[in-house]
DNA sequence: CTTGACTCTGGAGTATACTCCAGGGTGTAT
DNA sequence: ATACACCCTGGAGTATACTCCAGAGTCAAG
């Protein structure tokens, strides 16, 4: 069991955010000392990673709520559960598919850049404009 | 050429996102009729689409500028630019490894789940718990 | 037993990315 | 020539996601 603050520096978030995420139902309240003091899990240092990195690639805190909730709605059934999955992954496959359409479009902007000379002479120059990327 | 309001409706944005791209810089300020009125091309289309989608891809407004300018910084060389896209590239790299994890746990969820009985009973409850996501 | 680093609460402030509004002008269809 | 839908500017307001602060209590070390 650690403290906020040592949750915090695992976690690589500060103090205030967990108390923020606590406060939006991200997280779940923490077990409190006597005196008051929030105690934290090895899990919830993984959980707020996984918050982290979701953030990162694109979901807003209400998604990754509906991503984490995904483990814990009581009253509904599995089906229920996979369902909602099934639809989680379908989105981010749709993302996938668009950064890997965005890589491409810098891979031909890299190849085809003779990379010497000024911008003026460069051919990248009208690529991500001329590329499809959406 | 179009006017910013068919412009905003092609683009699938509001008049007033388009008016605040071109605030910040992030696309260039339009031609203008004699009364005034910003007139826009198709290519502006193309633009305004490429920054809604790498929004949703989860970069930011900055990093969507930093993108975009790859094509048009004056003054830089080729050799420049393609370092500055190499590592766009590393970048999406690794959101599109985080996002192949991200739905590799939840097909696990889905393959693990039996898909009948309530969630009490249900094994997909703790795994976005134990899977290593991050 | 005090000092310094930590924790608590409630509320205010900030950055990002829009979104809306007032008060005015423009353009075209009837 | 007058609706009506569009456009203009400048500035204020909103949603999201933090971030900071005041004023107070807690805890471990020397």
């Amino acid at each position: 069991m650690m403290t906020i603050g040592k949750l915090a520096q695992k976690a690589g978030v500060r103090v205030d955010t967990i108390r923020f995420y606590e406060k939006i139902g991200l997280i779940e309240t923490p077990m409190r000392t006597q005196s008051g003091y929030r105690m934290y899990s090895e899990s919830d240092v993984r959980r707020i990673r996984f918050i982290r990195k979701a953030k990162e690639l694109g979901f807003t805190l209400r998604e990754i709520k509906e991503l984490l909730e995904l483990k814990m709605a009581p009253g509904t059934t599995c089906a229920h559960i996979r369902r909602r999955a099934q639809v989680k992954i379908e989105d981010i496959e749709v993302k996938i598919e668009a950064l890997q359409k965005l890589k491409r479009a810098l891979e031909k902007l890299i190849e085809t850049c003779h990379g010497i000379g000024p911008v003026s002479d460069c051919p990248i120059l009208d690529m991500l404009e001329r590329e499809d990327v959406s």
